[in-house]
DNA sequence: TTAAATTTGTACGTATGTATC
DNA sequence: CGATACATACGTACAAATTTA
């Protein structure tokens, strides 16, 4: 008769929420990159035993956002030019190749969809909630990739996604503002809902080619050493 | 004094000593597509508790070739048409990004070790040893992702060919032969160590379809309803 | 609805590898 | 170079949650 007050929001099991939180703290900055974590203490921070997050930690280190090495230790992933230079390089690739697939099939849907979410950027950026932003911005290029009716296509961009959002948190934490200039996605948005492909082909190699060099200048910044 | 004859070849953990081995099961048909795993009978099979047996499981599902429902179990990932579509175009697309990065850094060593890598093959076409020829087409393959000094294009690469690998294992145990056609390179390997980058593209567009589509053509044969 | 099978989570102890003094 | 501290890796046993029949 009496339904327990408390329990039944499970469904998913404890590793993947605690993979939620997990990567949540490191985007807030609260483990930085570099930074050591120990399984034992992270355990009892979470109130979980050590299996559900130690499965935790694999998923991150599956997105990227984690290394480990066996029997040592496991850490945020460090920040690197190189890196950055082949997550827009490898981006590009995929973005062209993902509106290749998708240009045929923008419907109706597409079009308003592409618009609200663009809209939705904007108030975040108004608001001035960084984190938001960036998730936002994610949120808008994701599109394409749904679109594109390629489940392994829309997996990569997934394992992308983390990688990116590492970055522009660490740079937004590292500089106060980095988020998206409001009118940064203009072209992209008129490109993607018109009709020409050569111009839209361009639109991708310019806005990553902007995207990839900010996040660099950032970066220099933050690491003037390497 | 005494030093145990037995121990010793550690240096990898558990988990990956057994992810080896079930993906040798797996590539060996020894576990069929669509065929549940069950967890505690595979530790005690391989003679492991389930903390390394789950790591292997893990390891083995991000290389897409095992699919995991959350409190119901684990499979191998089942064989699909448009799966096997996905696989090419997404290759086609990332091959000819690694052929473009690597273009330029063709050294000798590029070439000595394509034609090696070649022979190798040949070799194992010859000796009908039909898993070997897999493995050495994959690894032949290989080598221009790691010409491009591109981590995480390589990453991506090398979650790719688990999959191939899985389509190719499975369609040569479905139909005795399936390897690869003694000539089948041998175009590919004259546009790679030639200079007409024009010619490469096509090639490689070529050679993507025509395996893409033999593939597909076995995969039918072997599920005739969808 | 119950019951069975399986996965998931917890707890604790031991072993092993790494790093540092 | 040896010893020690520490965190990970592994084993075992049991409890809990979930799905399926």
């Amino acid at each position: 008769m009496n339904v327990p007050a408390v329990v039944k929001l499970h469904k998913q099991t404890f590793g993947a929420r605690i993979a939620d939180e997990l990567r949540k703290s490191i985007f807030a900055g609260e483990i930085a990159p570099g930074e050591p974590l120990v399984e034992t203490a992270l355990a009892e921070q979470f109130g979980v035993s050590r299996g559900p997050l130690r499965e935790a930690i694999r998923q991150l280190i599956d997105e990227g956002l984690l290394i480990q090495v066996p029997f040592t230790g496991t850490h945020v992933t460090e920040l690197s030019e190189q890196a950055v230079r082949e997550i827009y390089s490898l981006r590009t690739t995929l973005e062209t190749f993902a509106f290749r697939l998708a240009w045929g099939r923008r419907d109706e849907y597409f079009r308003s969809e592409l618009q609200q979410r663009q809209v939705a950027l904007l108030e975040a950026i108004d608001a001035g909630d960084e984190l938001e932003c960036i998730r936002r911005e994610l949120h808008l290029h994701s599109l394409v990739y749904e679109t594109a009716d390629h489940l392994l296509l829309l997996e990569i961009w997934n394992g992308l996604k983390g990688r990116l959002q590492l970055y522009w948190a660490s740079n937004h934490l590292a500089h106060g503002r980095r988020g998206p200039r409001r009118g940064g996605h203009d072209s992209f948005l008129v490109a993607a809902l018109g009709d020409d492909w050569d111009a839209m082909e361009r639109e991708i190699e310019t806005h990553m080619r902007l995207g990839g060099e900010e996040t660099e200048r950032y970066l220099k910044a933050r690491n003037p050493e390497n």
